[in-house]
RNA sequence: GGGCGGUUGGCUCAGGGGUAGAGCGCUUCCUUGACACGGAAGAGGUCACAGGUUCAAAUCCUGUACCGCCCACCA
């Protein structure tokens, strides 16, 4: 006996229960050793400081979808989560938990600062992942990893974000420390003096792909540098005045006429009285600004160039400090801020009549894309991957199609960054995060020294010792006094190895074994670059073969005006308050039906003040109609089954098993031995639907079968292979459409209604027929529903009889496309059913009779189940034509009169049939057009032109017909005899 | 400066060589034992603009405009 279903849906007490019993069966957990074929992803970990945006949660509804039918069709999949340590944001945050203690990670010291740090990821961190989980997320949880996680040996869970115990043989520290060292070892990293990108707010440097550009409207200042000989020299232009301070010269184009007689010559630096040189290069473009350039090679990455080329400008002079604070080298202007120094300066320069115009300009400004500061280029001493080699073998990767791309532009988006690959700051300046494990001997390298504060000091030319572990003596002196370099690796570099250490690496692994390479990496498109491209270089390198096969590439999701986003804006919503508001299944079915392979999707959202953006903190979501739709789609799923399981009335337990009633796919067991003795023998695995295919299915045999059975069966296998074919192609949203209208449009509107009257059939073997004909349907829809909506799926799931008890719906197969249940003539008998019983529903309601039971004689093909046209359009089916007045409408071949005994308008029936006849006359005319067109009837497709043949001769029967109504209304003056 | 997307009914979006679809909103009607988070019937669009290819273009090509995104050292 089924339990009988609640009377409403209630997602808050189904969701949890529902999850509860997936993790009790152990439903989500992939283990190595399993023969069936297996399917893997690992997912993007998020910030371990993160909190689910509407980013993740259409990453991983789309995650989850996708792997839920792979399960579904019988893969042993393992989605492997966890979560990133995001050097720069936790720090962030630990700095500011410990500021509100009146403490700085100084007073900790760095020990006792990444103690903190740990500590503070363990309690607060990852709450994301159990966020996931109330999204319904299906990941192998008894994996999860963390990319700054150290091996755990057995035990009890470490931590709540760990959501169960580290897996592997080697903890992801260790491993990251091993890459770097093959790194150092290849000869791909070096320390070298370049312009960087510092970050004065993080005090670190990012790399390249880690500035955000913004255009700012500023200034173009044009500042006066006097010749030596007090003539009057030259005007160079510039955004950024205040850094004219580190000037060591002036560059004009060579070919530059205005200039020669001054290349060669000095011109005096205002402010500080600094004579420097006017040089030609050929990067000065003449016609832009003044045609000269002042050159700052300490703070500007072009000037660093033309100073590399012209001696004469060396060496560099530092005006601006770390903190962004003018530095001593900057004379009057020491300590001053960048921003004031730049109005100084400014305010000296016209005082002294040297400022000669200012323009108002746009340009890029580059800034921290973690946390907003405007980036100061500074000369630094940092540590490089040159990663030419490993671009090169990723592009051959990608061309050789190893991995590929959805949408497949993003293939050359990534080829093109690749191809044009520029080194790779990997140092920075934090404590969070992997320390770089290189070591300095104090003995023996003179190029390391300790300072006066006690750091080290480390020259460009130092000889570190690369070592996982601590070196216990120096392998040069054999001296122990060693100190580690000071600085931790970029996060990137880490999550560069996700793929294949979260499986074990650099052990080999059986979970490496089964699972390694991944099938799919789902992603946003900002990180292409950061983290996409680089998996696949390390991949090839530590693993000798890519990451991935597949890499898909969703939407960004939007506001409704199409801005990005964001919780500091108030334009953001918490996807855990649409679950509260709607469900998870609804909020992941909204977002799956938003899935196009444009580039963004635009989230509508009402709030409870009434706009459109939160008006404040405490503004709560009032609506999203997206998402309300589709909750709107679960409620009516989940009355079509109480609708169901309510009519068995009792007689469950007579029911035959459904796998009797439905093909089940075959046994998925049967299938795996095929395809794994398929692989023992070399051969390439054939694709799932195509074995499902060649097994016979249980024929589907129930002698009182009717139109409307055939037709629904007929439909599902539709709506099935329609499903498959979209979800093959990631078109989520395609699939997701297809579904809400096979359970709404046909199975709830046309099938269940059609159904009522047999239910209640003195005939105990019609009313059988019946029930289990909508329960299979009922549970081939609920298996092909699940992955887009697990939860209520799975509860209704667990209320069917004739299931075996113990079972879930999330390990049943996925219904394939059936095209065995494919019924030509079922469904062109039901539709000329539905188009009638439109016709006489319009008909109905055009005389305003729309509730009414009427009359109608209906002409045309014989076969036309009358019964179901009585039932649906409410009305009765005469065996001649009324005598009394009719209104009369032509469908497809048939032709329908509805007796309306005087209730009809004269004139408006007449105003209607002349309406209708104009549409007729329309269509006609332009198929006539093709028609007697010859090049048409000479060159398009057959069938086209079959096609517009038959549509001409339905046109014409119906022009007849309504003709024929039209007169007899006119020339009756309006009785309308028919 | 390059590159990529988008421009379809009031709104948000599907679709994609044969004459336009959905949801919401709107109009009219209906509380019929699955469902008013529902049912029935409607109104509403020269598919941004201009050329071209084709028997046929909203759909393919070229160009233009506007919106968005990515990349790029023009101070």
């Amino acid at each position: 006996m089924p339990e009988e279903l609640a009377k409403t849906f209630d997602p808050a007490e189904v969701e949890p229960r529902i999850y509860g019993l997936w993790k009790e069966r152990d439903c989500f957990h992939a283990p190595a050793a399993d023969p069936r074929p297996a399917f893997s992803i690992t997912i993007p970990p998020p910030n371990v400081t993160g909190e689910l945006h509407m980013g993740h949660a259409l990453q991983h509804t789309i995650h989850d979808l996708i792997l839920r039918r792979k399960r579904m069709q019988g893969f042993n999949v393992l989605c492997l989560p966890g979560t990133d340590h995001a050097g720069i944001a936790t720090q962030m945050k630990v700095e500011q938990a410990l500021r509100k203690e009146g403490l700085s990670r100084w007073d900790l010291g760095r020990a006792g600062f990444t103690e903190r740090a740990r500590e503070w990821t363990l309690q607060y961190g990852g709450t994301i992942l159990g966020q996931l989980q109330a999204l319904g997320c299906s990941y192998d949880w008894s994996r999860t990893r963390f990319t700054l996680d150290e091996f755990v040996e057995e035990g009890p869970e470490t931590a709540d974000w760990a959501l169960g115990r580290i897996y592997e043989q080697s903890g992801y520290a260790r491993a990251v420390l091993h890459a770097f060292v093959h790194f150092y070892e290849r000869g791909w990293v070096y320390r070298g003096e370049r312009i960087v990108n510092w970050c004065p707010q993080c005090q670190t440097v990012v790399s390249d792909l880690e500035v955000e550009h913004r255009d700012l409207s500023s200034h173009l200042w044009h500042l006066r540098y006097p010749g030596t000989d007090g003539s009057e020299g030259l005007a160079v232009a510039t955004t950024r005045p205040e850094t004219m301070l580190g000037d060591t010269g002036v560059a004009v184009n060579p070919s530059d006429l205005r200039y020669t007689n001054l290349v060669g010559k000095n011109v005096r630096l205002p402010l500080v009285n600094r004579e420097i040189p006017v040089v030609a290069d050929h990067h000065v473009d003449a016609s832009f600004g003044s045609g000269a350039v002042k050159v700052t090679p300490a703070h500007d990455p072009n000037d660093w160039d033309i100073a590399q080329r012209h001696p004469e400008l060396m060496p560099p002079i530092t005006v601006i400090d770390d903190a962004g604070v003018m530095t001593p080298q900057a004379g009057p202007y020491a300590g001053l801020k960048r921003e004031e120094a730049r109005k100084k300066v400014v305010a000296a320069l016209q005082e002294q009549g040297l400022l000669v115009k200012v323009e108002e300009h746009q340009h890029a400004v580059g800034h921290h894309d973690k946390c907003g500061t405007v980036i100061e280029p500074l000369l630094k001493l940092q540590w490089w991957a040159n990663c030419s080699d490993l671009a090169a073998s990723a592009l051959a990767t990608i061309r050789a199609r190893k991995v590929t791309y959805t949408p497949e532009r993003f293939t050359q988006m990534e080829t093109d960054w690749l191809e044009s690959i520029r080194p790779w700051c990997v140092s920075r300046q934090l404590w969070w995060g992997h320390r770089i494990p290189l070591w300095y001997c104090l003995a023996c390298d003179g190029e390391v020294a300790r300072t006066s504060a006690g750091s080290l000091a480390i020259g460009e030319k130092a000889q570190p010792i690369p070592s996982v572990e601590r070196p216990a003596a120096c392998p040069r002196c054999a001296g122990n006094e060693l100190e580690q370099d000071p600085d931790v690796l970029d996060t990137w570099f880490s999550s560069a190895l996700w793929p294949f250490v979260t499986m074990g690496w650099p052990e080999r692994t059986d979970t490496l074994a089964t699972f390694y390479p991944t099938d799919l990496m789902i992603t946003g498109r900002d990180i292409l670059y950061l983290w996409v491209a680089r998996m696949i270089m390390a991949g090839g390198e530590f693993m000798g073969r890519e990451p991935f096969r597949e890499v898909l590439v969703h939407a960004t999701v939007m506001t409704e005006d199409g801005r990005r986003m964001s919780k500091s804006l108030g334009t953001g919503v918490d996807p855990l308050e649409l679950i509260r508001l709607y469900g998870a299944d609804a909020t992941r079915f909204g977002l799956s039906s938003l899935v196009t392979d444009s580039q963004d999707i635009r989230f509508k959202m009402i709030w409870e003040s009434g706009g459109k953006a939160a008006s404040g903190p405490d503004d709560r979501l009032a609506r999203a109609e997206q998402i309300e739709q589709m909750r709107n789609f679960c409620t009516k799923l989940w009355n079509i089954s109480r609708f169901v399981l309510m009519n068995l009335e009792g007689e469950e337990g007579t029911l035959r098993p459904l796998s009797e009633l439905m093909p089940r796919d075959a046994c998925p067991l049967a299938k795996f031995e095929q395809q794994t003795a398929d692989l023992a023998e070399g051969a390439i695995v054939a694709d799932t639907a195509t074995l499902e295919d060649a097994i016979p299915h249980s024929a589907f045999r129930i002698p009182q079968l009717k139109l409307a059975d055939r037709w629904i069966l007929s439909r599902i296998g539709a709506a099935s292979a329609s499903v498959n074919d979209a979800l093959d192609r990631y078109a989520l949203g395609e699939a997701s459409w297809t579904l809400y209208h096979f359970v709404w449009d046909e199975f709830a509107d046309w099938y269940v209604e059609l159904a009522k009257p047999r239910l209640r059939s003195d005939d105990p073997e019609t009313r059988r027929a019946v029930r289990e004909v909508l329960l299979a349907v009922l549970e081939t829809t609920l298996r092909l529903a699940h992955p887009f909506i697990p939860f209520i799926s799975e509860a209704i799931w667990q209320g069917l009889p004739g299931r075996t008890e113990g079972e879930t719906l999330a390990t049943q197969s996925y219904p394939g496309g059936h095209a065995e249940l494919h019924d030509e003539a079922a469904e062109a008998s039901l539709n000329a059913v539905i188009e009638v019983t439109r016709a006489i529903r319009n008909l109905k309601s055009e005389v305003g009779a729309a509730t009414k039971s009427v009359d109608v004689f209906i002409a045309g093909p014989a076969g036309l189940e009358m019964a179901y046209v009585e039932q649906s359009a409410r009305c009765r089916v005469l065996d001649q034509r009324p005598e009394g007045p009719v209104s009369a409408a032509a469908v497809g071949a048939y032709e329908i009169a509805l007796a309306t005994a005087g209730l009809v308008d004269v004139a408006a029936e007449i105003a209607r049939l002349t309406k209708e006849l104009e549409k007729v006359a329309k269509d006609l005319a332009g198929l006539d057009s093709r028609l007697n067109n010859e090049q048409f009837v000479a060159r398009a497709a057959p069938d086209a032109v079959a096609k517009a043949r038959a549509q001409r001769d339905e046109l014409l029967q119906r022009r007849a017909t309504l003709g024929e109504r039209l007169r007899a209304f006119t020339a009756t003056g309006g009785a309308g005899q028919a």
